[in-house]
DNA sequence: TACTATCTAAGTATTTATACGTAATTCGTC
DNA sequence: GACGAATTACGTATAAATACTTAGATAGTA
């Protein structure tokens, strides 16, 4: 079994690269190479590689949306992004489209690519172990912080801001909880105040930021 | 180097079948064994593994709460979740805390556990294939779904929808956009009905479902 | 026991949002 | 050039949310 794998990258040397490393292997085999989106796009009509790998950098189209599109016409495409952007906005919307994999050209060795290449084959995810640590750092800074700011607000006004996110009015909330309407607006002002919300629309943002629905 | 891990499951013969597999290489070694989450908490604060095999079907604490009070604890902590469990909320609840990886029973054979112990050791996540698959048409099925209420939307509409989201009244947004308060008015009604919302609290909701935010 | 936080709820007032009908203007498309 | 969709906007209403103050009841804690 041969892993055939495309690579699109903009720099030659990248592709030239990775090509003599892949063909040291005697499983993994570069079937295609692109240096545009555009050239890659057409390709894949032709041509299907089992992995494919893919610089977010390219001159013509935004990483983001190609890779939307190309998930978007093969929803089974393996993707391994190699890049050497760090953003980590970037890579959340990678993985959330889909992408199996994510590596830095900055600190990926040969063993850890080919590993790479063989985990997405394999219907694997794989992520940068510095990007990993990132994230997962990145998760838990985030979890904390709304942690913390979910144990601000008293169970009165979590029943009450779960209800506004369910778009109850504050009729129907009081009416659900069995207290006047004054009630309600009280806690609503408290949430108000407590979350630094402006209005009805700031409440919901956070209520859903800091993951208090369900 | 030897990978340390600690074995929690409340099925004996479980640990015992993990314990045998683990013990029959020569690089990882299991160091404790917990059957309950009360038992895992308590041994952690002696002795920390380097890797974690986590059952989340445990007698005594939730999965959800046990891996997050872990992590809480011991954030640099490799957990690999291991379970029955083929709920794909969950699976989304424990790559959020900030699981190694997540494995099913099912059809983890010996040498795929190993190479997720070994990959969560080295700080790479690693999901189970099948899992893999269900996440990733999930995503595609969300993103479609998202994307086709997006495109109903117009211009302008989306103009107003974002601008809502952060919090401004229809006064402000018309001041934005250089339009009347009534304009304003006419395409948040529009937005009502097309995003099937019946306030403000279900349009951010709906937004912020649909990505529409940055 | 005393203190504190929370939940409850009232008054009073202003600002915003929701709901429907109508319609002129612009802009891309057939 | 005709057509439809989108943007713009007004009139007229009612419903809802926001803002600030005060205060009794209750429950947990030092």
């Amino acid at each position: 079994m041969v892993i055939r794998v495309a690579v699109t990258d903009d720099h030659p040397m990248v592709i030239a690269g990775l090509q003599h490393v892949i063909d040291s292997t005697t499983h993994i085999k570069v079937v295609n190479t692109y240096s545009t989106g555009t050239a890659l796009l057409e390709g894949l009509g032709r041509e299907l590689p089992d992995v494919l790998l893919l610089d977010l950098q390219l001159p013509d189209i935004p990483g983001g949306e190609l890779t939307a599109r190309i998930l978007n016409s093969y929803p089974d495409m393996r993707i391994v992004i190699l890049t050497s952007l760090e953003a980590m906005d970037c890579i959340d919307e990678m993985m959330q489209l889909g992408c199996m994999g994510y590596l830095l050209k900055s600190n990926t060795d040969y063993s850890r690519l080919i590993r790479a290449i063989e985990q997405a084959w394999r219907g694997e995810s794989f992520l940068d172990e510095s990007l990993s640590r990132q994230m997962l750092s990145n998760i838990i800074r985030k979890k904390k912080q709304s942690e913390l700011s979910v144990s601000m607000l008293t169970r009165r006004e979590k029943d009450v801001l779960k209800l506004i996110t369910e778009e109850l009015t504050n009729q129907e909330i009081a009416a659900h909880l069995s207290v006047s309407v004054r009630t309600v607006e009280c806690h609503r002002l408290s949430l108000l105040h407590k979350l630094h919300a402006k209005n009805t629309a700031g409440l919901v943002k956070r209520a859903m930021e800091m993951r208090l629905l369900n």
